[in-house]
DNA sequence: ATTTTATATCGTAATATTGCAATATTAAAT
DNA sequence: ATTTAATATTGCAATATTACGATATAAAAT
């Protein structure tokens, strides 16, 4: 064993799982705050911005990029990156329904 | 290598990728939705609800504990579980901001 | 006292993730 | 045409996660 029975889960937790799980490391944080703080897309800058080597940092954008969190447009011999805000519909739409459940709940 | 260069990432970072880590799994947000279905503390109820064996399951409930998610209660020979709101504030302030960030974004 | 019920912990196999050096790719600059 | 710059991919070692059988624990029921 070892693998994720993804099978045994509706598509709705599956899809919640994996944006959240590609929330689930501190340099992708990093990097959508990074998105965030400049506010526009980046070309080139991110990977000076992180403590990891270029092929790692590569690599989480990717997971991002997969994620939907992130989109990327090609632009000459560098790739804009910036927040895709599709990704962040799901999620929000989940939390809102567990801060309305938290607030009227009468439990603990 | 293989191990999260935490020390590199800033506490709130850490503290964000720490909450989304531990719903970054189907099975997790399987719990939660029924916590929030359920609407109150649930004692014994959460393995038949599951796909899982006990043992996995146990290991999941401790999971979203260690991350601050969900809160136990002993009560008799079975444990009461529910939804805890601190981390969801945590999460609830990071999403706003990226929320406003996109909404005001002049990009892709 | 013994059995049942609910949950946790241990041990371990299978798989996934993290990180990086080396290398590839591709476009811009010279 | 060659070099430089930016990013991606490959391969691999270290570590973490997932899942579960076996076993432990501890309270309730008998």
């Amino acid at each position: 064993m070892g693998a994720t029975k993804t099978e045994h889960f509706t598509d709705s937790q599956n899809q919640i799982a994996t944006i959240a799980k590609a929330l689930g490391h501190p340099a992708r944080i990093a990097i959508i705050e990074y998105l965030m703080k400049v506010d526009e897309c980046i070309c080139g800058d991110i990977v000076n911005e992180l403590p990891l080597a270029q092929p790692t940092v590569s690599q989480h954008l990717k997971e991002l990029k997969n994620a939907g969190i992130i989109k990327g447009n090609i632009s000459g011999n560098a790739i804009c990156y910036c927040i895709d805000e599709k990704a962040f519909d799901v999620l929000n739409s989940f939390f809102f329904k567990i801060t309305q459940t938290i607030s009227k709940s009468k439990c603990c």
